[in-house]
RNA sequence: GGGGCGGUAGUUCAACUGGUUAGAGCACCGGCCUGUCACGCCGGAAGUUGCGGGUUCGACUCCCGUCCGCCCCGCCA
């Protein structure tokens, strides 16, 4: 950090009072008087002439001084550096024909400058207040106050706030109330890692940060408010990544008397007049339903972009009965076997196909990647042709409408890790090959998910316990629990999950069932969900919601990947925040009121 | 917890296979300049090469450890 600037002699304010932001000014104001006020983007000292181009959160706007109209705003003027505060007061001169800069909104005009206030100095910034500025982004969050004078994070907040009035109006107008749920709440045993905070009062005892308002929400509904929402901040303990902070933004909601349908028809209207409104982005409607299995099926993921024209194909089936071991023996595991066929792939050289290879086994832990190569003269080569039978070969060939030209992935592994493998080098090649089928939105709904999984033997919810089934597979619960579906939702763009949802539990006996299915004996349900079971059992109307990554969904409006980009003051992904260098330690008296004491690790100092 | 990439001046980068005093653009500071808008010209300052250790006659470069940033797997109901 550099030392202030001392030697800036200071001006007050005074009596002038900002009349226009910079790019208010224009044409139809000449010869008439204004003052600006913001901070020297850049100026331009010609010894006698001066510009400065101000910059306020508008935009720039040119200054003028001259010795022979203003001297001593003149004087003021060659005292100004980078960042300085100012307030100008000035008459607005339209330009000459050849002095025009059509770069600037404000480019047909400039103030020629009459008083001048320095109203505040400033040290030189860390790195250009420049959308075109690439800068490290350590140095960006360290110094954050330049980083987001920058029009583009100044933009990305402007279109943040649209949002939230977009979201709160359209909701609003549909019905629904906005209510405030507790920051300091009570750790739950299901889901991601909490938040504690420790308490004064009670020695011993935590609060938890909420990692979403998933149970005050439903006691609201039970209450009798019928329809709520919330832009409400989250929290989860977990490690990070672009699209993920350990505080991030919902829209929460949630509504009474629906069914599944009546949930996904406000969805849809509510993102579409959401991207209208804040973002200018007309999304396609209706959104297309696609089903989790044939999501998972066909692209491998439960949030796919439908853009990329290029699908996965099983061939589970094909490698039951096979002499090719190392496809058999996964099959007989229980894993499965899928490939992505890439047609007209001669771009692909087999030095990328080596590179591909290495990525998939470092960096996403597959065990492999067979490929193999449709040659012009329709011969295959590869690594495991030869252990493919005549019919495998037929059938492969059909299935994945292989032709000259075409280059086959496949993978070989369980139904988890195979798909997200495959699904990376489906986003991947789609992109690096240009297979979009061109449109910019391609939202879409994605349902009829499991209401349970199995990990490591033990059934477990596939989202959350109080999702509820689908009322036809209730009769299932207990004896093809795997096979229930859940009333579950999710909304998805562009490769994102913009959020998800469900019908809940609003019947205790089906909520019980579905505790014990997860292995809760009756006093630890009891124990850790009393007070839920207890409001089901008060008049718990049928009820169901939504949650929306709100920090998503503004990192696609403003066209970025980085969820950094959307959020004023983000963390990094090892959980900092740079400018106040937060986590910080505290004092010990502090954690002594707090009845806590810091135990270090060995190596630790 | 694991993998990948990176860290050299304020900043963006360079510095061959280990070899003179670690360079350049922009920014910064000073001077000059009355129509620039990437202003121009002249001059100047600026470095613990993330940190610690090792190998070597010699380390920005090689080795080990460590810290930090980004991306990903796991994790995130």
């Amino acid at each position: 950090m550099s030392a202030p600037r001392e030697s800036v002699r200071l001006d007050g304010q005074g009596a002038l009072r900002r009349s226009h932001l910079a790019t208010e000014v224009g044409p139809a104001l000449v010869d008439g008087e204004v003052v600006v006020m913001g901070w020297v983007h850049s100026h331009r000292d010609h010894g006698g002439v001066i510009f400065v181009d101000l910059r306020d959160r508008s935009g720039l706007l040119q200054l003028v001084f001259r010795p022979d109209v203003a001297s001593r705003a003149h004087a003021r003027a060659e005292e100004l550096h980078r960042e300085f505060v100012l307030a100008a007061r000035g008459v607005v001169r339209p330009r000459a024909t050849e002095d025009i800069n059509p770069k600037l909104p404000t480019g047909e005009i400039e103030i020629e400058v009459h008083e001048l206030c320095i109203l505040n100095s400033a040290v030189p910034p860390p790195f250009a207040i420049e959308n075109e500025t690439e800068v490290d982004e350590q140095v960006r969050l360290r110094h954050r106050l330049h980083d987001l004078r920058r029009p583009v994070l100044q933009n990305a907040l402007a279109l943040r706030h649209r949002v939230y009035q977009s979201v709160r109006s359209t909701l609003a107008g549909q019905g629904f109330l906005e209510i405030e749920t507790p920051m300091l709440t009570k750790a739950t045993p299901e889901g991601a890692r909490d938040f504690l905070v420790p308490s004064r009062q009670y020695p011993g005892a935590f609060y938890a940060l909420p990692q979403s308002p998933q149970l005050l929400k439903q006691l609201l509904m039970i209450a009798g408010f019928d329809r709520y929402f919330q832009i409400a901040r989250c929290f989860r303990d977990e490690d990070q990544r672009a699209d993920r902070q350990l505080e991030f933004t919902q829209v929460d909601l949630e509504m009474s008397f629906v069914a599944v349908d009546d949930v996904l028809q406000l969805l849809e209207a509510l993102t579409a007049r959401v991207f209208a409104e804040a973002g200018g982005v007309a999304l396609p409607r209706p959104f297309p339903r696609l089903s989790y299995a044939d999501a998972m099926l066909r692209y491998g993921s439960d949030c796919p972009d439908t853009r990329i024209e290029l699908e996965l194909v099983d061939l589970t089936d094909l490698f039951r009965e096979s002499d090719f071991r190392a496809f058999h023996s996964v099959v007989e595991s229980g894993g499965i076997v899928k490939c992505l066929p890439v047609h007209d792939a001669d771009a692909l050289s087999r030095g990328e196909l080596d590179r591909l290879e290495l990525f998939v086994r470092k960096e996403l832990g597959a065990r492999g990647l067979a490929w193999i190569r449709v040659g012009a003269d329709g011969a295959w080569q590869g690594p495991i042709v030869k252990f493919l039978s005549e019919s495998e070969r037929a059938q492969i060939a059909r299935r994945t409408a292989a032709q000259p030209g075409s280059l086959l992935f496949f993978q070989a592994d369980s139904f988890e890790h195979a798909n997200t493998i495959l699904a990376r080098l489906r986003s991947d090649l789609g992109a690096r090959l240009g297979r979009s089928d061109g449109r910019a939105w391609a939202p879409l709904f994605i349902v009829d998910f499991p209401l349970f999984v199995r990990e490591e033997g033990r059934l477990q919810s596939a989202h959350m316990p109080f999702v509820a089934p689908l009322d036809e597979d209730i009769p299932l619960l207990e004896s093809a629990s795997e096979k229930v579906r859940a009333t579950h939702y999710d909304v998805v763009l562009n490769g994102n999950e913009l959020g998800s949802g469900s019908l809940r539990n609003h019947r205790s006996a089906v909520q019980r069932a579905i505790l014990s299915i997860l292995g809760y004996a009756k006093d630890q349900m009891e124990q850790q969900f009393g007070f839920l079971l207890n409001a089901l059992d008060s008049g718990a109307p049928p009820h169901g919601g939504f949650a929306y990554g709100l920090d998503r969904i503004v990192m696609l409006l403003a066209g970025t990947d980085n969820l950094r980009d959307v959020i004023a003051f983000p963390k990094t992904q090892r959980g900092q925040e740079l400018l106040m260098e937060s986590p910080g330690e505290v004092a010990r008296a502090q954690l002594d009121e707090l009845h806590l004491r810091v135990v270090r690790e060995r190596g630790e100092s």
